[in-house]
DNA sequence: CAACAAATTTAGAGAAGTCTAAATTATTTT
DNA sequence: AAAATAATTTAGACTTCTCTAAATTTGTTG
């Protein structure tokens, strides 16, 4: 049984060691929790204690299986109550993140289960990531930038690499979200801007805009 | 903006103050909490400073305005939480308290109103007791104990005094819920028992049961 | 490879909440 | 009303998590 404090840092260094393999330093989890370096290190001991991670001093930590079997059953938690806040009650792509970060802490299996069950089995949440079933197995389908969608190939929007509230605002406005067809229809190599498809309009974006929409091609 | 264990203090003494009138004593929160009454004289003091009680040494506490208001916050939150897992995630009576119990503290007004639609405004929760609506407002409806029903004549049952999951389980197996309809057949003088009808089977029930189960004359 | 910079850890302290044990106040009993 | 009992508070300590400031280790560069 975990403290709010320690799944927290959990699901940090999952997180992190996601997106950039071999062992997680001390500083990318402070700045991930908001937390100061002196702090983490504490904290790391504490989990290496606990054998949630593999920690050697001066080189950062590793999760070990139990470690990463809490990380994920925090994350299923997360991407369950997102979905089920966009779906049932009326919350937008970017305004989900911050509660559910307080309703992944519930712990319930029972609460769990059910929801997933009452939302019968999604397997991705609002933002397009993967959710853990039961088993804490996760579907990780083929995902590609926009950008690199070749010209005039069809895509599915999936999912975003950018949740800044500024940003999925923005494509609310542009009417793309999770599900909208997706196709380049002409590169402007001058600026590198891209004349888009999105759903029935024309739109143009910039590169920046098409390097964080995640497509299913 | 309170801590956990702030929330949990206001809403016992709230809790404590309806059912005996007057100032709430430090023992009696300890009971309800769980802790020493050390530990609550210290808890009084901090919520003293914050406002959200009048503490007066060796008399106990009373709620200000501020912290009725936050005590009811909770409350509705809590009730909101009990009704959604019983409509909707196939929890019984006896297993909703604990998770509602954690549920309680999430805060985002948002959400709480938006789950209040999504049950369609609720008023009571699953043991009958009243949700404070948006303005924190809850009808208290005339409730009165099954042994103070007059003989034949009808009632509906709108909740329980004993919560324990021992008298909720021994409840759903005689198939008595909220809103089964319930009927004094015949006082026992000799043992205090009564025969009841309850929907649509008759049966025997102690004293101690009917002292238990709240009815809507 | 020495010197500097960056990252990391240690040491010591603070806030929140809890406890035990002792002291104090209130209440009840005789 | 004094003595006994119960309730409450104080004092001091502990745990968890956090911080700042200083010390240490690692890496990077001239």
């Amino acid at each position: 049984m975990q403290t709010l404090s320690t799944e927290d840092y959990l699901k940090a260094i999952y997180h992190v060691s996601q997106s950039s393999p071999g062992a997680v330093a001390t500083t990318s989890i402070a700045k991930q929790i908001g937390a100061k370096p002196s702090s983490v290190t504490d904290m790391f001991k504490k989990l290496s204690d606990q054998n949630l991670v593999k920690y050697q001093k001066y080189n950062g930590v590793s999760l070990t299986n139990e470690g990463i079997k809490t990380a994920l059953r925090i994350i299923r938690k997360h991407r369950l109550w997102e979905s089920f806040l966009v779906s049932h009650l009326n919350f937008n792509w970017d305004e989900v993140h911050q509660v559910a970060e307080q309703l992944e802490h519930i712990q319930s299996e029972k609460l769990t289960n059910e929801l997933e069950r009452f939302l019968d089995y999604p397997t991705h949440d609002p933002h397009g990531d993967p959710i853990p079933n039961r088993a804490l197995f996760m579907k990780t389908y083929n995902k590609i930038l926009l950008i690199e969608l070749p010209v005039n190939k069809e895509g599915v929007c999936i999912g975003v690499k950018d949740n800044s509230s500024d940003f999925l605002r923005y494509l609310d406005r542009r009417q793309i979200g999770i599900g909208t067809p997706l196709q380049i229809l002409h590169r402007e190599d001058f600026d590198d801007s891209l004349h888009i498809q999105a759903g029935k309009s024309t739109l143009m974006i910039t590169k920046k805009t098409a390097e964080n929409i995640y497509v299913k091609p």
